[in-house]
DNA sequence: AAAATAGTGTCTGTAAGACAATATAAC
DNA sequence: GTTATATTGTCTTACAGACACTATTTT
């Protein structure tokens, strides 16, 4: 490829990948032991550099198949960080992408990998860094602004999921609507109405039922539903 | 600044504008005569490459500030562009910006600069790209992918006037309740109902009642309100 | 039978849409 | 007075929140 442009320094460009996940009724994202300086043996979110033949999600995406079963995720762009100084090593700018993957799809793995719990300080869509717990509530050492980057993406998230489905994307395929709304709870942050949560889902022609219902659960059993992908409702409004 | 980063090839960064401002009750936006190839002649976003040393919103800043009267303008990040072969020239990735501007706060400008009416091609939030027209209506040639991103500016916006006060940036300091209702019919691109828009907005908190009345307009004067900065709500709700 | 959650029906309050009636400035 | 829009008030409808009641499974 013919390369017409200034040979001046430029930015380098990453991707940076927040992969949240609801383990315990609590949002969870993956982090990364990091090996090397800056930040040596902190916690950081899973990235890399930009390769020149491939898009942002394409990178995004393979940072994310190098850990197992995260092929075919929700995947959505989220927000760009280039602070000067957000790395020790130079102009360095992040593209940052958020994932959705049903509970604990993999291992919570090794030593240097770990799902760490997501502690909000803000309410609402206030916004700002959050803390990320370990699994004896200790607070974990995180390395660049990657605390600020995971504070966006629950705040992306909390605006997006009552109209949006994307709760659906924490959820195996097939739940309760129980279990939707504990998503919805876990991602807010707040309690919800159960009635008025029940109403609208069934009214919004999102659930597939799928006529089998909870087993050994020691109560009444709940009807087991299915996300039924938007295409017949985008058809009836006749953009074709 | 010492740089411990791989002195691979990478890609290089730009931002591109997307300024929007009503005129005629139309949405409109700016766009500059490319001189040089790919797509000399055609028109495009006011935009440029990133400095080593400034962040990504003060390198949108900077383009904007070179036409006159843009200075301290609504500016928000939008959303960052990166395919392949969006550049003729080499790998270039785009971060856009958007920013809302009141009606014509500057000139039509030069030949080689111009506000083009954006025209929709999609309903509601679909999303796609828009065609860009000159005054006698004629569909201005653009060249990247830029009829994309003032797509994904209009879909922004759209999403966002009904639940965040942006309306009041197209309009200038003290307005009517219908200026601020044609604004919302020209992001959306739909009529409102009058009467639940009035409610709505006089009950949002969000209208500082100036006192004064329009003059000379040939029927009964509305009122003229301003924006009222949401400083004591935010206290209101307790954050301090 | 007891426990626990699922699911249904009903009432109430709030807000939007529709529409009628009155107000006020320019001409 | 006529015209044109502003502004207020009322009625209806849709929906969320609250709550009472019934249903169904395990223990």
């Amino acid at each position: 490829m013919a390369d017409d442009l200034e040979r001046f320094p430029h930015p380098h460009l990453t991707v940076d990948v927040v992969l949240l996940t609801l383990r315990q009724g609590a949002l969870h994202t993956l982090l990364l032991r990091r090996r090397a300086a800056p930040f040596a043996q902190q916690w950081v979110l899973p990235g890399g550099f930009v390769r020149l033949d491939e898009t942002l999600e394409a990178a995004a995406a393979r940072v994310l198949a190098a850990k197992p079963g995260l092929a075919d995720v929700f995947l959505e762009q989220l927000f760009t960080f280039g602070d000067v100084a957000r790395d020790p090593r130079g102009r360095v700018v992040s593209v940052a992408y958020y994932a959705l993957v049903p509970a604990a799809q993999f291992g919570d793995g090794s030593a240097d990998q770990r799902l760490a719990r997501v502690v909000v300080p803000w309410r609402d869509l206030a916004g700002g860094p959050v803390e990320l717990h370990d699994d004896g509530d200790a607070r974990l050492p995180v390395g660049f602004d990657h605390e600020h980057i995971v504070g966006v993406a629950v705040q992306r998230l909390r605006g997006k999921i009552d109209y949006a489905p994307v709760g659906f994307e924490l959820l195996p395929r097939d739940f309760t609507l129980l279990q939707l709304l504990q998503v919805h709870e876990a991602v807010l942050g707040t309690a919800q109405n159960k009635d008025s949560f029940r109403r609208r889902l069934l009214a919004s022609g999102q659930l597939q039922p799928t006529g089998r219902r909870q087993r050994d659960v020691g109560h009444r059993p709940a009807e087991l539903f299915r996300f039924r992908r938007p295409r017949d409702a985008k058809t009836k409004k006749g953009r074709k």
